[in-house]
RNA sequence: CGGGGUGUAGCGCAGCCUGGUAGCGCACUCGCUUUGGGAGCGAGUGGUCGCCGGUUCGAAUCCGGCCACCCCGACCA
């Protein structure tokens, strides 16, 4: 069913984005510019990325701390490139008790300063190395142009912090994070596709050695970063003074890595599956799995129904995140609507004609209409829900993959690039410097999103200086 | 910060040109009938018309100033 209140990709890309957030109830603008209020729906959403993600962070070693919102301005100052690139949106505290503040004080915009400052007094050999240390936090950068979920002004993220004895366990350590746990929860729990990379120089963190980045496709073509990996080297370490004794007893600095992913993650999610019916929820991290809605007439038919209900949703024992929505006063068809919205991935009908036949209707949200529902026997629903929602995850990556790969152009000159990052990515050949990265990204609104690690071997003649090259590099208009 | 737009009920809007007791749809409340794809009928609740000032017997409407928000760009996870 076509909804009123949602407009078509086609006709809007960022309106239906917008129009997504709102109907299907999942945050909403606050008295705050720039600041959302997420609500139930879209919060617990991110409570199941957040699950996902400290499975993982916890299975590779690392362990959980917490450091203050506030960090003194002078530390925010000690890493040169670090505050160059922070500055312009950082809020700060000036004022406390009613008085001014001898110092003021940054509301975190990252964590490394306040971090370092940690690690400098937790390290001291090369025995307490390697550090593997997370937080989750809320951080503030005021950004100019906001959008729910993608950009805005507060958001929720975790960042990983480590500190290593030597350069190559730190890089073993950033790649690690992007791989086995930010490209392997995209795919695996969110089923968003993602290229995995370098970010060039023009693109990387402010004071890092090298950002590693996971770039996600949205169905406009446009790119969304979904996750960043930073090898800092020992530049933190010195602005922190993170120094231990190697085995030689030689005083050496630290290597250390920061990484994080945000509440942009669920922006990422919406934008990757969502359609002009509403939110398409990837299974895995949908907070209600199978909605179950019940079909009566008068409180006869009511009570039998909504009896067999309950012994059927019993009979699942647990296995899935079930909301029986017996509402009295709302209509099958209403309910219906309301959680395709809500992007619910299998609904379960049973009326009067499933209780004689023992059978239930069985919908999924990511095939609308006739050709994604079927009647299911009550005896087997169970096993028949868990093999759909797999069958959906994985429905819904390869789509995702076709739309990537249908979007995505190998390049062998500017004018093909031109042309191709109007619609999705452009792989070209690349040998140029950040001043030709500049001029591209003035002429057409693409930058670099990654220099894939999966790369070809031969590549041809760089689409900016006509050099041969092997490398090639994944361009694209970016959120 | 540049360009464009909008402020009237919880939400979406009309009314403004041509000043004269604030209206529609949805939502909400109550009642009855309904319920396999957004139910129907009836009766209700709800607004100092963004703010400040001016003109006028009288301002949502005309004039001046201010503020806020949205959209498009530059900055960014």
């Amino acid at each position: 069913m076509p909804k009123d209140n949602i407009t078509p990709r086609g006709d809007n890309y960022s309106q239906w984005y917008l129009d997504i957030v709102s109907q299907a109830d999942l945050a909403e603008s606050s008295e705050v510019r720039g600041c959302m209020v997420i609500k139930p729906l879209g919060y617990a959403i991110w409570e199941n990325i957040q699950s996902g993600l400290d499975r993982r962070i916890k299975a590779t070693g690392h362990s959980n701390a917490y450091f203050p919102l506030f960090i003194p301005m002078s530390l925010l100052q000690r890493e040169a490139q670090h505050v160059e690139g922070f500055a312009p949106e950082v809020a700060v505290v000036t004022h406390g008790g009613g008085e001014p503040l001898a110092e003021p004080l940054a509301v975190r915009p990252t964590s490394e300063a306040i971090i370092g400052c940690s690690f400098a007094k937790w390290v001291h050999s090369w025995r307490d190395l390697p550090l593997l240390i997370n937080q989750w936090a809320n951080v503030v950068r005021w950004e100019m142009r906001t959008r729910p979920f993608l950009r805005t002004t507060e958001f929720l993220w975790q960042e990983g912090h480590t500190a290593h004895a030597t350069e190559a366990e730190a890089e073993e350590e950033t790649l690690k994070i992007l791989n086995e746990v930010y490209a392997d929860f995209s795919e695996r729990e969110m089923a968003v596709p993602v290229l995995r990379g370098r970010k060039t120089d023009r693109e990387k963190f402010a004071g890092a050695l090298r950002t590693y980045a996971i770039e996600a496709m949205m169905q406009d073509g446009r790119a969304l970063q979904a996750g960043t990996s930073h090898n800092l080297g020992q530049n933190f370490a010195r602005a922190f003074g993170i120094k231990y004794q190697t085995v030689d007893n030689l005083e050496e600095y630290a290597w250390t890595t920061s990484w994080g992913v945000s509440t942009r993650l669920v922006g990422a999610l919406i934008m990757a599956h969502s359609d002009d019916e509403g939110l398409v929820c990837p299974p895995r991290l949908a907070p209600i799995q199978v909605v179950v809605v019940p079909i009566y007439k008068g409180e006869a038919e009511r009570a039998t129904v909504l009896e067999a209900v309950d012994r059927v949703v019993a009979s699942w024992g647990g296995r899935f995140r079930v909301k029986v929505d017996d509402r009295d006063q709302m209509t099958p068809g209403f309910k219906f609507n309301e959680w395709e919205v809500k992007g619910v991935p299998v609904r379960v009908e049973v009326g009067p004609r499933d209780v004689a036949k023992g059978t239930a209707a069985v919908a999924r949200r990511d095939k609308p209409g006739r050709e994604g529902k079927q009647f299911v026997g009550q005896d087997v629903l169970a096993d028949h829900i868990a093999a759909l929602l797999e069958e959906i995850h994985n429905s819904m990556f390869e789509r995702a993959v076709r739309f990537r790969d249908d979007h995505t152009v190998d390049v062998a000159d500017y004018g093909e690039l031109v042309e191709a990052v109007k619609t999705g990515f452009a792989r070209a050949p690349w040998a140029g410097t950040g001043a030709d990265e500049e001029r591209i990204q003035n002429e057409t609104k693409a930058t670099i999103r990654v220099i894939p690690f999966d790369q070809p071997g031969k590549a041809g003649r760089c689409v900016a200086t006509g050099a041969e090259t092997d490398q090639v590099a994944i361009f694209g208009r970016s959120y």
